[in-house]
DNA sequence: AACTATACGGAGTGTTCACTCCGCTTGTCG
DNA sequence: CGACAAGCGGAGTGAACACTCCGTATAGTT
């Protein structure tokens, strides 16, 4: 791959990030081209469709997550370190218009990419999720798919919030999360 | 207003409910108006735009929210009322794919439906909940909002699970609502 | 420097969809 | 029943948008 190709490449994958959290994923492509400052022809070479690009951006996201639980898996406060890593997720999400539940609700073009690599993310996460039970600090009837599940629809909630009242709506979660288990 | 005329406007906010609510709000108007079984001609009459239609399906799910919760408001255990009511919402809505949380997400017609509408509904909540919190048995640092928009984004979170997994996360967020205040 | 595979830009295309327009139908009232 | 306003249906229109195509430009190689 032609070094100019790569650039692009990135180029396009963070402008679109950008623009579908500020727009919702309604927003044309055109724009994502523009904003990354190539023309649609370029566009369309390096994703075949929108919804590829939308699930490049998808998995682009789910990568970064994996990475961030990874780096965490070896904590020695697991519960801590898991609802430190809820509050984050939903604090970053917050900012970008719950992004991840626009693409969830795009449907097909995210079941390829969880199948492939959300997989990864579940895996780490569960884990860290099952720790956290057995330490203690964590209710014990969540799996995963709940934890996931909880973690979107909290972003969503907090979404066009002030600081204040989206730390307010997350101390809720989170202390449902630790509830039913004496620490 | 002529009888039939009447008679197809309720078809078409009930058709439009389900369309929308089934395929999303993208669904194009046409098949609302099949699912009601008239021409679109008809349908642009009594909706001058589709986000006007939008907003009519919004204001009438509001309004079935407010008549329940007015029902409500005379308990004599507002903690569990609350609790039962924010239950039954998060169920139902979770049969129709968020359809408030995609509305939510349309922005300018929500807004003005918001303002007529939504303050009763807030009003009548709010109320609610501050009777809750003093008798009780709900936590007293979070307002109506807050309440209203985890009510939204827990209805997001349980679609697409199915009943068992639905009430584990639906009790996180009950759990989360009564923490830090001894019943 | 010359060459060529690789990549680029953006006008053009087909389709989808919200919305309009008007000839026809039907409810309502004297 | 007859008249006519109110309402209906759906073909037609324009705009937005995803995606294609190809002439031009450029990175990498010799």
């Amino acid at each position: 791959m032609r070094a100019d190709a790569q650039r692009n490449r990135s180029r396009l994958l963070a402008a679109a990030e950008e623009v579908f959290a500020a727009k919702g994923i309604g927003a044309p492509v055109d724009e994502v081209a523009r904003a990354a400052g190539v023309g649609i022809g370029t566009l369309f070479r390096h994703f075949a469709t929108k919804e590829a690009l939308l699930e490049a951006v998808y998995v682009a996201r789910l990568q970064r997550l994996t990475d961030q639980v990874s780096s965490l898996s070896g904590a020695q406060d697991p519960a801590a370190v898991l609802t430190g890593f809820f509050a984050d997720a939903v604090r970053s999400s917050g900012t970008k218009m719950a992004l991840a539940a626009a693409l969830a609700e795009a449907g097909i073009a995210v079941d390829a990419a969880n199948a492939s690599y959300g997989s990864a993310l579940r895996q780490e996460l569960g884990a860290l999720l099952t720790r956290a039970q057995q330490a203690g600090g964590i209710r014990g009837d969540i799996a995963v798919g709940e934890f996931i599940s909880l973690l979107a629809g909290t972003s969503q909630a907090v979404s066009g919030h002030d600081d204040a009242t989206r730390d307010r709506i997350l101390n809720v979660v989170l202390d449902g999360l630790r509830a039913g288990d004496t620490r």
